[in-house]
Order: C-alpha cells, then structure tokens, then sequence
DNA sequence: GCTTTTAGATGATGGTCATCATAATTGTTG
DNA sequence: CAACAATTATGATGACCATCATCTAAAAGC
C-alpha cells in the first residue's frame, strides 16, 4: 500500500509526535514500536521504513522535543518583559506539568533513564540542561554573571525536582506543596527589589 | 538442594540487598529476576520460594531504603546537632551520591518510574517523600512552624533535582556545578543569622 | 537412622519485544 | 497508459521476560 511522498512525510512527522507522547508518559522501557505505530495509525512492520531502530526514533524525538522546550521557554520569556522569570515559573510549576507528562518537559520525564544510558542520547540530554541553564542566567537575579549563572544552575534544580515529586506523590495536597511552595520560594528569592 | 533455615533467611537477605543495588543502577524495568538471582549467586527459579512476584520484591525493597534514607539522615543530624542542614547538605549533594546511584537515595533513582506507577509502590513511594519534608521542616530556618514546613518542600525539591540532573549530564563540569551551586545556596539561605 | 519437609536447580511455557524478509498495493515516472 | 519504485502490511524470527511444575538433595524432626 504505497502512499503519497506527502503522506509519507506525514505519517513520518505522525510517528515522532506520538512517540513523543509516549515515551514521556510511559519511559523508553515503557512502550513498543507496536504500540507507538498502533497509535499513529499504521502497523509494526511498517516503522522501519522511516527510522532504522527504537532507538534512533528515541534519539530524534529527544532532540525535537529539546528544541520545542527551548521555544516555549523563549516564547514566555519574551512575552513577559517586565517579569521573564515569574512567567516562566507559572508556566512550569503548575499542575499542567504535573498531570499532563506527556504534554510537558521531556526531562521532568525521562532524565532518570537517560542518566543510565549513554552516548548519544546522554550527550543531547547534556546539552539540552546547558542551554536551559544558560537561558535562566539571563532572567534570574543576581549582581554579578557568575552569581546569576550559579542561580541558573539552583534554579533550575529546584524546578525539575518540584514538578518530578509533585508528580511522584499520590496525594494533591503533597504534589500542590511541591510545586506552588517552590514557585513562590523562586519568585520572592529572585525579586531584584530583595 | 535444601540449605539451612538459616541459610534461606540469609539468601532472602542476599536477595534484597543485591535486588535494592541493581534496581537503583538500572531501574525497575532495567533489570530481571533471573540476572537478579544470578548476581544473588543463585538460579531464576528459586526466585518465588522467597517472594510472590518481581512487583512484591520491588516494594519490599523500597520499603528497605526508603527506611534506610530516613535511619541516615537523622544520623547525620543527631551527629552535627550544630549545624544539622549542612551536614545532610554535605551528604546528599555529593559526587558519592552522583557516581554511586546503586549505594545513593532510592527517591533520585526511582522517582520518575514510581511516578508512572500506581497502587501500593506509589502510595510507599508518597509517605517516604512526605517523611523526608518532615525531616527537613526540623532543620531549615523559618521564622514560624508554616514557613518553615513550606522551605521543607522547596530544600527537598531541590536536592532531588540537583542529584537527578547531576547524574543526567555526560559534562563532569556541570555535572558539579548542579550539585555544589545547590548545595551552596541551600546552605547560605538558611543560615540563621541571614 | 529413617521419614518428612522444603530450598533451590532445571527446564518449560506463554507472552512480549525489536527486528526484518517478503508480499501486496499504489503513487510516480517515462 | 504501462513499467517501475517505494511504502505499508503481514508474518516470522530469535531473544528475553516473568512465572511455574517438577525434580533433587539436604535439613529437620522423630
């Protein structure tokens, strides 16, 4: 069943969109080339005809989703001149976050299964935070560039661990502490006024 | 081949401890029953002589370390009553925590793959955080009881996510930086005297 | 010392997985 | 319009997985 060169590149797209989905919400480990392909809508079989194993498709939607998180995060801050960190903050410490991992940052979902693999996909992983931390450094507070780009690092710390215990409690009462106390805490410390 | 009562209470032990290494190095996906056994010094099908099923395991084994994080820090705080925070500060963001994740926190291994889960590992998984904050509340500076309790969740946040994403990043340098940058303001900011 | 009990070894089972060879089908090209 | 090229579907393969029935040999109890 031969399709068109456009639908190719659809269906293509399709499998990179749903995986992404997927591996957030169920880990590498957690889900099959069926199920991925299944969910895009074609067959098995037919999956490595657009990537040559599970784990290029991995590697690719890493990458994809890396760049989209960089986006976003550039999106907020240059839509919030006045406040970049406090938009960003509310955007990434809410219960979106939380309940919707396969909506939300890549690395809330899956760092700790990248930081048992290497090569390839520990490298893009690496260089991914790097560039998170460098964007923080330019919107946290602090009098010199290397105070702020500690801060980048502390910041960014605390915003990965809340949204990853929020998510890994059971109780709302929990995960709501994790998150909101963290947002307010990074809010009040990042004040230029003090 | 039967063994000694003795010996059996022995290679359930064995089984336990290897099983609590190897979960935290590979995850709960990562790794079998029979490599667990093996490395046990045992074959696969002893396995449910000891326990029902490689779930009943894992949580037993969490329900271990989860204890066993909380025996460790009240150590280390009952052994430096003057500066309790520090002291945990010292001991959790550290390259031992980093490079040993198979002889570090459970909660910077698991998290993640507990948060995908449901039932009783999530629900030991939510009282060993809760425990953790409550620990935390007793050490942080604070000026009331509800302050206080809310730099527990943010303290606790932040440590896990420094660990998590030290691990996470192939760059030694950075790897640090996330890990000593949070130690340091962690540290500074709770120093009673401002 | 003999019998009973039982821990662990062996090997099998059914399921799932990633991967791939081949077939079927349809767009593309001349 | 016809031959070709290419993409998906089908089905198979081999590896691994958790689980379990069966067998054995040794400990426990009399």
């Amino acid at each position: 069943m031969r399709v068109s060169r456009e639908k190719f590149a659809e269906n293509r797209e399709k499998i990179l969109t749903v995986a992404g989905v997927l591996f957030r919400e169920k880990g590498f480990d957690g889900i099959g080339v069926a199920e991925i392909m299944k969910a895009a809508g074609m067959t098995h079989g037919g999956f490595y005809g657009h990537f040559e194993s599970k784990e290029e498709l991995a590697l690719e939607v890493c990458r994809a989703l890396i760049e989209k998180v960089k986006i976003r995060w550039n999106e907020i801050i240059a839509s919030a001149p006045e406040r970049p960190l406090d938009a960003l903050l509310n955007h990434y410490l809410s219960r979106c976050s939380v309940d919707d991992p396969g909506g939300s940052c890549v690395f809330a979902s899956l760092a700790q299964e990248v930081s048992r693999s290497h090569g390839a996909m520990r490298e893009t992983f690496n260089d991914g935070l790097s560039m998170l931390v460098d964007i923080l450094s330019e919107i946290v507070s602090g009098k010199t560039p290397e105070e702020r780009r500690e801060k980048g690092f502390t910041t960014l710390s605390a915003m990965m661990g809340a949204v990853i215990l929020a998510r890994a409690v059971e109780s709302r009462e929990l995960s709501d502490s994790f998150l909101y106390a963290t947002r307010d805490a990074l809010s009040l410390e990042n004040r230029t006024e003090g």
